[in-house]
DNA sequence: ACAGTAAATTTACGCCGTATATTTAGGGAG
DNA sequence: CTCCCTAAATATACGGCGTAAATTTACTGT
């Protein structure tokens, strides 16, 4: 009815953005759509695409703004630091970090912390080539451990949820400890964290472990 | 025009995988609709709906059929054999590795594999949640190795594919080489591969060394 | 011969992203 | 003060998706 509103309430796509980040923290990457964010600007799905080429662009740009939180201490941090303050920013959007690994290198914070991974393989000695392999090695596995830690299935609405883990429940309880002794013994990690501050220490730990020996 | 087509015509599931299977292999998990699907066999869509529950369950199979192609040498392989056997099916189906991650479990030979994995973590001293996290962030990794494999996108059609390269190829090579010394040294692995069989040892060295020390 | 079940069709719905064309508020130049 | 340009939205429409519901018909077993 009335294009061009007032210039009092001109869409911000810097609040726009939070929108999407809120929508995706609270309902999950799927339920940012672009006529969801717009309704909750009371405004028209195709009024985004003035502030955003396309929906893509939305979810870089909605990595990005996740990037903005990252906290790196100014001095020479290490590895173990670095890639301990992605993964605080990560647990706090486990929704994005399905679609940050393509994302991250289109960014700038992105580009900063690749340039500083790879410097940093690269003083623990390893060749340009192994070191530029490492670190996206590196950056994956990291957010994999996000995205799959155990009790989170990418799905935000609590009853498909629920649903998902009581199926993946049933399956491992019916599991024959004769033929899956492992499986059976380990069952409860796969269903739930016991401790989430373990669980990411060791697999940091690994990960470091792994690249200091290649 | 002619339900319940004589029996000689009826639909059969495990060619439906396989035509699932040829779409994703030769034009990307998108591609894969059942709308595709049905129409390779001049059927409606619904006509899925009878051998597989939904869509999800067709992607389960999909990842199911895929895991017969599994070679494991019948006698104790080692952690670096199953590794290798489960790469060598990953990369003779790329599209499927990022739908893979949480479907391998719910496959039997995903079971089977896991339970393999997690008892060679137990031989070499692990703890029993220690085993288990690290079989799920090994098998993780490992994927993660085969979907973002430099060059892939994800994106199966060729123009799409070069457009992204392209883009990908212009932010690296307009770098600052002061600013971004390491990333412009490295700037061509991340544009493709020089050496695919050295990148796959790499990768696979780098997390079995990480393993191996946690 | 006939009932019951198996395996498809038809139709329809509500989502999605986005191409295209149109509308109008506000700011700058004459 | 007016005119015009452009910024920023709206309206409309399209094709694609997964799938719910009801219907139809070929075959199977009694």
């Amino acid at each position: 009815m009335t294009p061009r509103p007032p210039a009092s309430e001109r869409l911000d796509r810097g609040e726009l953005l939070s929108t999407a980040l809120a929508i995706a923290d609270t309902d999950g990457l799927d339920a940012v759509t672009l006529r969801r964010v717009a309704a909750d600007w009371s405004v028209t799905p195709m009024a985004l695409y003035w502030h955003f080429q396309h929906k893509d662009a939305l979810l870089d740009a909605l990595v990005e703004r996740m990037l903005d939180e990252l906290e790196l201490p100014g001095d020479e941090p290490d590895l173990r630091t670095v890639m301990t303050a992605l993964l605080r920013v990560l647990r706090a959007h486990p929704a994005l970090a399905e679609i940050t690994p393509i994302r991250l290198m289109r960014t700038d914070a992105g580009l900063d912390m690749g340039e500083r991974v790879v410097g940093l393989l690269r003083a623990e000695g390893h060749s340009p080539v192994a070191a530029a392999q490492l670190s996206v090695l590196l950056l994956n596995a990291l957010i994999a451990l996000v995205i799959r830690q155990p009790g989170e299935t990418a799905v935000a609405d609590p009853v498909q949820r629920d649903a998902l883990l009581a199926a993946k429940r049933a399956r491992l309880k019916s599991l024959d400890p004769q033929a899956f002794p492992h499986l059976t013994e380990t069952a409860d990690f796969f269903l739930g964290l016991p401790d989430e501050q373990e669980y990411y220490e060791r697999g940091l730990t690994m990960l470091l472990n792994g690249v200091r020996l290649s």
